[in-house]
RNA sequence: GCCCUCAUCGUCUAGUGGCCCAGGACGCCGCCCUUUCAAGGCGGUAGCACGGGUUCGAAUCCCGUUGGGGGCACCA
């Protein structure tokens, strides 16, 4: 699962990888998943694939895993140690809570020169500076300033000699080259911990982008407990990767010149981190729909019907997967593409057409069949037997039927359209009805017709 | 509690001292078109959180207030 925050990072940190043609490092930071769940890992890769970020591109380096550089990250917890940068620590939570009275204080240094030797259950802490401050370079933020006397001694390795993500990350940030690390906000404050490492282990530390967090409609960080954020559920509900992509880019930065939608390539080109807004943006999906309804409509036909597909077929169609007729989409795929904003929404657009009777809808069938409609249906189902079967010969007859009852042309074709397509919202009727076939239609009549009888 | 951080229409943004009585987009509301629904066309609604400065001039700079958000693990 690759979520749209984690998406909106890589995208930022490919722009600007690709502009300077340096790399794209993609650091999965779970060992756990990296080491017992690799489809996990396929599944990032290939969500940022879909959108774009590919494992085939020259700029794209990784996954890291820091599990794979173990030794590499208790290297460096012991050469903290050995050169007095952090020291061993056995004291537990409940004798800390005790020295300091309660809460959150943070660590008291109280074994900070018992000079204790390194032993089973013993925490390696790093020794945070007393005084100054440790100052960061940030491109979006400018240079955030941390009082040291408010970080306190942190746990570099655990009790079993392990080392914490922080210090893996920072070993694995200096192997690789690392210069820039673009990365959501909520890190900001651990930055501090981590420039003091690069600076102890004798490296020069990176320039840093905090991005704001992109939040939900209570301006809450995005969480994938509460919200719907895994790229994989936009995708299967038909959400293009390119309007994501697009979507993504927009928020927390703007072109400048007013133009909101266009290829990804264009906003690779004019995007700048250093103009990366510094507030919390909220993730709208109306916003990112209205997009996506853009891009469908820009889609070439063929093209259109080709996406389609996947929401053809099992999970989502309603009728028997014989009954589906390539020709007869074909037809129908174009009265539909200005009609979608989501491409899954296409089954309910269609479904009439391959069913074997028209679908049920209640709210439809109590809406057009009201009184009178009986007789409207009759009516069109007589001059049908031997009308001409083509669209606009069907619209004249509708015209007649609607005529003869005194009715306009919007109010006569309710009721046959919620016959032969079940609802009354839909596909233009006449080509619907032409597509259909008479022989068709004409049952779907007699069908509503024996049911409103009844 | 401590540290950090943010503040332009409902939302995403443009704007970096005069071009701004603030521009675009989504949404919403009208009208037109129309066989339903869309699409399309036209028009409209709505904002610089508040209070002080600085300046000839502030959405833009400074201070404060208020209000958000994030982080403070032997999690990653």
């Amino acid at each position: 699962m690759f979520h749209v925050g984690g998406a909106r990072s890589a995208l930022y940190n490919w722009a600007v990888a690709r502009q300077s043609g340096g790399k794209f490092v993609l650091r999965i930071e779970d060992t756990d998943a990296a080491r017992n769940k690799p489809e996990w890992i396929d599944g990032i890769i290939s969500a940022l694939a879909s959108i774009g970020i590919s494992d085939a591109d020259p700029a794209f380096e990784g996954p890291f895993f820091q599990s794979h550089n173990a030794d590499r990250h208790r290297e460096a917890a012991l050469r903290l140690h050995s050169e007095g940068r952090a020291y061993y620590c056995d004291c537990t939570r409940e004798q800390l809570q005790e020295r300091t009275g309660s809460q959150q204080l943070g660590y008291d240094g109280f074994c900070r020169e018992r000079g204790l030797e390194q032993a089973e259950g013993r925490a390696l802490r790093f020794r945070t500076p007393d005084e100054g401050a440790t100052t960061v370079v940030d491109l979006i933020r400018g240079e955030p300033s941390f009082p040291n006397s408010a970080i306190e001694d942190f746990v570099v390795a655990r009790g079993d000699g392990s080392p914490v993500f922080l210090l893996a990350n920072v070993v694995d940030d200096i192997d690789e080259g690392i210069t820039e690390v673009i990365r959501g906000e909520e890190h900001l404050s651990n930055t501090p911990k981590q420039q003091l490492l690069w600076e102890a282990l004798g490296a020069t530390p990176p320039v840093w982008a905090h991005l704001p967090v992109i939040v939900n409609e209570k301006r809450q960080k995005l969480s994938k407990r509460r919200d719907k954020v895994a790229l994989e559920d936009y995708l299967s509900e038909g959400y293009l990767p390119g309007a994501m992509v697009n979507y993504l880019m927009l928020l927390g930065w703007g072109p400048g010149d007013d133009v909101e939608i266009r290829p990804y390539e264009e906003l690779e080109r004019m995007f700048r981190v250093e103009d990366v807004n510094t507030s919390p943006a909220f993730f709208d999906v109306k916003k990112l729909t209205a997009f996506n309804g853009e891009y469908i409509r820009a889609m070439p036909p063929e093209e259109f019907a080709e996406a389609c597909r996947p929401w053809l077929r099992e999970p989502y169609a309603t009728w028997r997967p014989e009954a589906y007729d390539e020709s007869v989409f074909a037809k129908l795929a174009p009265l539909a593409q200005t009609r979608l904003s989501v491409l899954g929404e296409i089954t309910r657009y269609v479904d009439w057409a391959f069913l074997d009777e028209a679908p049920e809808d209640e709210a439809s069938w109590a809406k057009a069949m009201k009184p009178g409609a009986g007789a409207i249906l009759k009516d069109t189902r007589e001059r049908c037997v031997t009308a001409d079967w083509d669209a606009d010969s069907l619209k004249a007859v509708l015209e007649e039927v609607a005529a003869a009852h005194g009715l306009k042309l919007g109010k006569a074709q309710a009721p046959v359209r919620v016959a032969v397509t079940g609802r009354t919202v839909g596909l233009p009727l006449f080509e619907s009805l032409e597509i259909l076939g008479r022989e068709r239609v004409l049952a779907r009549l007699d069908a509503a017709s024996a049911k409103l009888g009844e």
